[in-house]
DNA sequence: CGGCATCCTCAAAGATACTG
DNA sequence: CAGTATCTTTGAGGATGCCG
């Protein structure tokens, strides 16, 4: 079974050479009940997914790549707030999980260019389609937070009558 | 212009009623290049999924309560780890944003059911999407990792000789 | 230019205990 | 049963500095 709760440094931890580039250990499991089991499988995948592109940084640096290759610094500027340590970290586990291209071109000064690989390119699909979903509910749930919080707050300000 | 940088407490802090219940930030900005455009803007929307469904245990509980309305306890035993607080935190958090209704049924002892929005339910099939592109590429992913493992041991192990 | 290494912060997740 | 309130831990993320 997927048993992924143990595997905080998961993989076995032999990724360790580059000094303490931690790797993220973010949504690190979920293990549903495999009792009712059917879908609860499939939350697995998903779940390991979202490690991958979760982590604030990876889906710039993914849709930035997949347009064309891009050079360290080009990726800094692009993402703006992200910082040097970061940049790395991301593009680091992106290229390591097989999602990026790293070419580095030993001239002087030195210039590396990073790739969107073809199956990067596939997930860019899939997050076009979360795109469409979050575009056409955009509206719904900003009101339904208004009005949760509306009803949080008044229910904080006055149970009833003072 | 979706600048989520500074919104660390987003919305404007008026939900902080029900105590100290705190609204994760998790993925906060992206706000790439503005200039470049195109794909870019899509990552905020991408990125506000993402911080809908990210956190270890939305995603459990959106799958359960897509497939029928679920009772706290049983959400609590299905999705093995979870602890009371995060789960009534990830159940506070969808139903704020609409993914998913809360019905208290004003029994003794209490009962309360959460069922998935037909909003949400959109949600599942583009995981769905998403867990086929996991499936497809697991072992892809896999062997890149262990190449980039074996690769960044042996250079840390031996670089060159001795 | 393109990174590691180090220190630091602060929010997210965990454990525990108490209540309507 | 279905939460809420606190305290603590931890680890993602930021700032800075140095180096090939």
């Amino acid at each position: 079974m997927h048993d992924l709760s143990p595997a905080r440094s998961a993989e076995g931890g032999t990724f360790m050479s580059q000094g303490h580039i931690d790797v993220p250990a973010q949504v690190e499991a979920i293990r549903v009940g495999e009792a009712e089991g059917s879908s609860i499988d499939k939350a697995c995948s998903v779940l390991e997914v979202l490690n991958r592109i979760s982590g604030k940084w990876a889906i710039g640096v993914l849709l930035l790549t997949t347009q064309r290759p891009m050079r360290f610094t080009h990726l800094e500027r692009e993402i703006k707030g992200v910082s040097r340590r970061m940049l790395t970290l991301t593009l680091r586990n992106l290229e390591r999980d097989g999602l990026l291209v790293r070419t580095v071109y030993p001239t002087v000064p030195p210039r590396t260019e990073y790739e969107a690989t073809p199956m990067a390119r596939e997930l860019y699909e899939t997050l076009l389609v979360l795109t469409g979903w979050a575009d056409r509910h955009r509206h719904e749930i900003d009101s339904a937070r208004r009005v949760y919080d509306e009803q949080s707050t008044s229910r904080a300000t006055s149970t009833g009558s003072p």
